[in-house]
DNA sequence: CGATTTTCGACACGCAGTGCCATACTGGTG
DNA sequence: CACCAGTATGGCACTGCGTGTCGAAAATCG
């Protein structure tokens, strides 16, 4: 209607998008996800049911879309910094997401109401969180399937995702707050900081490293005579924390934890 | 047939239940999980099409059902064992789940089969995954949804099913071989021995334990004039470690880890 | 045996999702 | 302007999942 004059029927195909997703928001929140029709939604956005199925593919993926071709981005952006130091590349990804997330507050705090109330959005949103988990694992080790590599780099994207998740859930809850990009800023950090140099070489950098490195039980094959299993992995520690606990809290007390100073 | 004379039709609701599930498993592996309808099933059971959705509810829970009532009975559990130690008795939860897997080889491992092939199978799987852990750490620190408590909860349950799924995955993967027990017992009784004592008391008991222990990076809020968030928590440290490694190897590295002897 | 309750099967229906084809609209060419 | 790809759209029909309803049959009880 106001829109880029491409299509005679209701202003670009973009637009007619977002108005789909808009309108799905709306209905899905006033009426409930079940209640609601692919029919009320194209009648609600101006588009036929087939255009809408052409565009989403499923009901779920109204939701899911912009979250799926996030993914997408993200994929592409690591793919596309294989030169970079990966740590900075995963980290840079979880921004991302974060980004995206703050940018559109309009879609994504009513979906995120959504997927608490709706189990089936739940399971979805579940699995894709286990999607970026195996997406930042692959990007940090894609040429290790074992070993201490791919044990570091399961625990550096369990631990950038948990803290993400935990950073955003924080602000879903209270869009109305200040983004917490400091919060965000200092997870990376820690992340980097801590779980880094482990993944970078498993093999002693914290042996090395600053005071109190040893006490973080993350030693290398080199550094203790233990029996080394079949693919000589070494374990990793990292902190799993309850979502509602607060994040810079968490982030304070595990690196203490790691043996570095409170302050 | 050869059941309970329940019904005349066929034999036994129980029956025609399993007959379902087996003819399910056997054209879902032959023809494709898409592929088949459930009047296919419901024509290979024995019964009709609306029966058929009447016990099992959707086409995913013909295959899922057995492991949903199987989460009721962990969850009943889990219920009836309030007076018992919660750390024995998410272990024993546990070992009921690889029970469960072990007992019905012909079911479970065709399912894991499908369940790594087709993608909506595989979501539900980590869903489920996600809803055991819940239901772990719920138990173990239901009234504590903050502070070191569910911190410790949520560490030992991830741990636990971790572990669990590791051993568990290990076997299906090759279920001619003997069935690991010793594998899920050493698993079980590691994360009993090293969290446990962390969930009981998060104050101290392992800064009072064997040697080595203020190498773990668990220290109590008694121990360290930490400036307590507000909710007073404190970080646990949990082994990741990728699915393929060796369960047995995994133990013993994040032992050695945690300070214990190699031995 | 008859009466009650439960279970099963058959039919109808709504809705998600897909294939097919006709109809616009796009941009480019003579 | 007429013509012609290529593409997005809409309408239609169809398969399949899942549900409500109702009558019939079987199980249970007296």
């Amino acid at each position: 209607m106001e829109e880029t004059p491409r299509s005679g029927r209701g202003g670009g195909a973009r637009a007619a998008r977002r108005r789909a997703v808009a309108a799905a928001l709306r209905l899905f929140t006033e009426h409930g996800y079940e209640a609601t029709t692919m029919d009320d939604i194209a009648a609600a956005a101006g588009v036929s049911r087939r255009t809408l199925f052409r565009h989403f593919g499923s009901k779920e993926d109204v939701l899911f879309a912009e979250h799926d071709e996030l993914f997408a981005n993200v994929a592409r952006h690591l793919a596309a910094s294989a030169h970079d130091d990966p740590v900075t590349a995963v980290c840079a990804a979880a921004r991302m997401v974060f980004q995206d997330y703050v940018a559109a507050p309009e879609i994504t705090v009513p979906r995120y109401h959504l997927v608490r109330a709706v189990p089936r959005l739940r399971d979805r949103e579940i699995a894709m969180t286990a999607r970026y988990q195996a997406a930042f694992t692959g990007h940090l080790a894609a040429d290790h399937t074992e070993g201490p590599r791919a044990l570091a780099a399961e625990a550096l994207a369990a631990a950038v995702i948990a803290a993400h998740n935990h950073v955003l859930r924080s602000w879903l809850r209270d869009p109305e707050h200040r983004v917490p990009w400091n919060r965000l800023d200092e997870a990376m950090a820690f992340v980097t900081r801590t779980l880094g140099p482990v993944f970078r070489d498993p093999g002693g950098p914290l042996e090395a490293g600053g005071p109190g490195a040893a006490r973080n039980g993350l030693t290398g094959p080199a550094a203790r005579p233990a029996p080394a299993g079949p693919d000589g992995s070494e374990a990793v520690l990292v902190a799993v924390y309850p979502a509602r606990m607060d994040g810079q809290d968490v982030l304070r007390r595990v690196s203490e934890a790691l043996g570095h100073p409170a302050g």
